[in-house]
RNA sequence: GGGGCCAUCGUCUAGUGGUUAGGACAUCAGGUUUUCAUCCUGAAAACAGGGGUUCGAUCCCCCUUGGCCCUACCA
């Protein structure tokens, strides 16, 4: 039975690194059956944050990361291994390095830390690895016992062996180590708490984890770990060090160059498909020679082996993840139609739309209005968060202009405000806008065409986007114009901007009152 | 300084002892379109270097170089 665990230390939030350490653990387990564990890894007290536990657990369900043991929002925990938090675990630590300074395998020291300081400071110095030179090894017993009665201050490290060592490691396969470059690592701290090191030894062990999946950073210690599992007649786990997500430059990904917090993502807009998509991508390929890239978490809980781990470490690079997000978004949008279409119409077209570059497209001719109301109100719902108060209150007008923004809803929502200022109200323009030399425009021929336009929008009444495309596409035919000459300055009238949505999308949002107004001022300034 | 890991387009990556070294993002150029975007088509773009092994190496081995990680009473 495989069983895997996520250990962060509670930083107060979920490093993108981490929520990929996660996500590949939870893969492995799911995809092998298994039991994933989430273990909550305080030992730590100067970093202790408050929340952090809850904020935790919540950013790793909202993911769908959800662990078969582990503490819970409530503050109880499930599962038959607890607790699973290390300060609550405090007392078998200790149990566990008193067992090993008896058999020999860890030993008291008394060293102070400047003496320590003063130790590497010198080592370095001379250009010797900065190592702990053992000087309380050999101390006797009865020293020992002097010093503690004395109260001086003592840490235990662990004794490494004479012998090299080395394990098989999952995704990099053998690795080797020479005894004499391992450090006697302290495994009880002078406050009585253990470090990683022993902390997570003692609590993967009783805790039957068989993998530790976990960042390449940790490699280093894997053999003294392996060295702890030797000294207390345990067998150790299998190992999986994941490669590291990097910055631009190839740094560990760090805070100083963006953001690594995957709740900074979130407040940004992106979504939770996209970013598991993304991050679950940064290292892992579906292998076989396939081209797939876009994969839910249910399609990746079948698929992911640790054998297409990639070794070397990733750039997190925000343009692919941009892409993901828009692409995700655009996908669940399209499902959400689909069925509504479905709903409101089962005699609904869904089709592709050629004229709209292979778009899906919903072909409701009765029921046109209704659906594009369903529309608006689905991308108000993915988008209210960014948008201002003033804007929230015309409720009505902002659903309608939602509904000819959806891209720009998935794109890039933060900036969903200002694509839609001009619809509340025009900004002030230049009339060079009307002259576009591609459109064949003038501001003589615009002029003409916005009277004509005017002309024409008053004797429609029947205000939809269909009808209103249908019937000035007809009169441009019946004037012999380009298509250009005439919408080009419909649309500077109506938006004062060099780009904007559609004319026929931007006529039906404003409705036939606004769109007259802008069109007669338009023709007032020409 | 010591130890370890890693090395295919700018980025994420696929790939094999014999391939025109494939895909995606980004970039650029065309095209469709009422503008922007979308969309379509196309282009440019990589096996770090040197030795081996081999009939043949991007692939296997060694070395070099480079990058990174660790080197705490942090995790």
């Amino acid at each position: 039975m495989i069983r895997t665990r996520f250990a962060p230390s509670p930083t107060g939030y979920v490093h993108i690194g981490s929520l990929r350490t996660a996500l590949y653990a939870y893969l492995f387990a799911k995809k092998n059956k298994g039991t994933y564990v989430l273990r909550i890894e305080d030992t730590d007290q100067k970093r202790f944050v408050p929340g952090a536990v809850e904020n935790l657990i919540k950013v790793l369900s909202l993911f769908g990361i959800n662990h078969e043991e582990g503490p819970t929002l409530d503050g109880s925990e499930i599962g038959n291994f607890g607790p699973y938090t290390q300060s609550k675990r405090s007392e078998l630590y200790m149990k566990h390095a008193l067992e090993l300074v008896e058999k020999g395998k860890a030993y008291y020291c008394f060293c102070t830390p400047e003496r320590l300081d003063e130790l590497r400071k010198n080592q370095s110095a001379a250009g010797l690895p900065p190592m702990y030179d053992r000087h309380c090894a050999n101390l006797s017993p009865e020293e020992v016992k002097q010093k503690i009665e004395n109260g001086e201050k003592w840490v235990i490290r662990q004794k490494i062996p004479n012998q090299d060592i080395g394990y098989k490691d999952l995704i990099r396969g053998r690795i080797d180590f020479k005894s004499i470059t391992l450090d006697d690592q302290v495994l009880i701290k002078s406050d009585g708490l253990p470090t990683y090191h022993l902390a997570n030894v003692v609590d993967d062990h009783y805790m039957q984890i068989t993998h530790v999946i976990r960042a390449e950073e940790w490699i280093p210690s894997t053999p003294k770990h392996i060295f702890l599992y030797e000294a207390f007649g345990w067998t150790p786990p299998e190992y999986a060090h994941l490669p590291l997500v990097l910055n631009k430059d190839r740094t560990k990904l760090s805070k100083r160059q963006g953001d690594v917090a995957i709740e900074d993502y979130l407040k940004k807009g992106y979504c939770i498909e996209a970013l598991i998509n993304f991050v679950a991508m940064l290292g892992w390929n579906p292998g076989k020679g396939s081209t797939e890239e876009m994969f839910s978490l249910k399609e990746l809980e079948e698929i992911f082996t640790l054998e297409n781990v990639h070794k070397a470490g990733a750039i997190f690079d925000l343009e692919k993840l941009n892409w993901f997000n828009y692409n995700w978004k655009k996908r669940l949008f399209d499902s959400e139609m689909r069925s509504f279409a479905s709903q409101i119409d089962d005699q609904a077209e869904i089709s592709i739309d050629n004229k709209k570059n292979l778009k899906i497209a919903f072909s409701l001719p009765e029921k046109e209005e209704e659906f594009k109301k369903k529309k608006g109100e689905l991308l108000l719902n993915r988008s209210s968060e960014f948008i201002p108060e003033e804007m929230l209150e015309n409720k009505d007008l902002l659903e309608k202009a939602l509904s000819v923004c959806e891209d720009k809803v998935h794109k890039n929502v933060r900036e969903i405000a200002k694509e839609l200022g001009f619809f509340f109200s025009i900004p002030k323009y230049d009339t060079s806008l009307f002259v576009n030399e591609k459109m064949g425009t003038t501001l003589e021929n615009s002029k003409t065409a916005l009277l004509k336009a005017k002309q024409l929008l008053e004797t429609i009444d029947l205000w939809t986007e269909s009808t209103l495309g249908l019937t000035i596409i007809d009169t441009i035919k019946t004037l012999g114009l380009k298509n250009g000459q005439f919408l080009w300055p419909i649309r500077v009238a109506l938006s004062g901007l060099p780009a904007s949505p559609g004319v026929f999308e931007s006529l039906w949002v404003l409705g036939k009152n606004e769109s007259l107004k802008r069109i007669d001022e338009a023709i007032e300034k020409l």
